[in-house]
DNA sequence: TGAACATATGATAATATATTCATATGAAAA
DNA sequence: TTTTCATATGAATATATTATCATATGTTCA
């Protein structure tokens, strides 16, 4: 039988897994260094791999990444795509994050 | 030769790769229950075993990694060890993302 | 239409990470 | 002082992750 405790602990469950899954995106450095690009605003993929000297294959895997966990957008401009932040908490982290390692 | 550009950018380089470490920590499922786990105070590793139902040595590891990264502290109490959060901003992060999550 | 540019994607290989098991260390109590 | 309880740790295995390569897709312009 299911008691109540056993689903509350299945939410958690289910919230801790998001949460990690979420965090793992700021755990790389490609990916940190992407997002922390994207604080100036929008850029396309080719000024990214330029900005952050990394091919342009390992840009868009790890920018496919960081879309599916909609911590960033992306719009079409002609020939080029152009990439941007799409939450306000990710600023926010990165500099908790900072605060953190200047201690 | 060794431009003052060089220089900034190993800077930078380097506090990446810090800040990717830092949040490796928050990106793995364990770890994330352990340091929730720690929110409502200081916990012994048994405690901690229970309460996110993880064997011993698991925990342990764990435990090690999280006080490297500087976010928890252990103080021996007779047999046991308590672990306890060590930096203010870990609840923040979390708080963050979680915020994310329910969007 | 096809050449040129920009981006995406699948497969692979290299590397990193987490859990488990066995055992060591450390403290307290019998 | 040896037994028991609590925690730590090294090694091995299993799994996940990342970068690279080759190539596909999509867009513009001659």
């Amino acid at each position: 039988m299911r008691t109540e405790d056993d689903y509350l602990m299945d939410i958690e469950e289910e919230q801790m897994i998001e949460l990690a899954e979420l965090f793992k995106m700021f755990g790389d450095c490609t990916r940190i260094k992407i997002l922390c690009d994207l604080f100036d605003g929008e850029k396309s993929v080719t000024e990214i791999c330029e900005d952050i000297d990394m091919n342009q294959s390992a840009v868009s895997h790890q920018l496919k990444a960081l879309k599916t966990a909609k911590l960033i957008r992306s719009r079409r401009e002609g020939k080029a795509v152009m990439y941007s932040l799409d939450d306000d908490h990710v600023k926010t982290i990165i500099a908790m994050g900072r605060e953190h390692i200047e201690e």
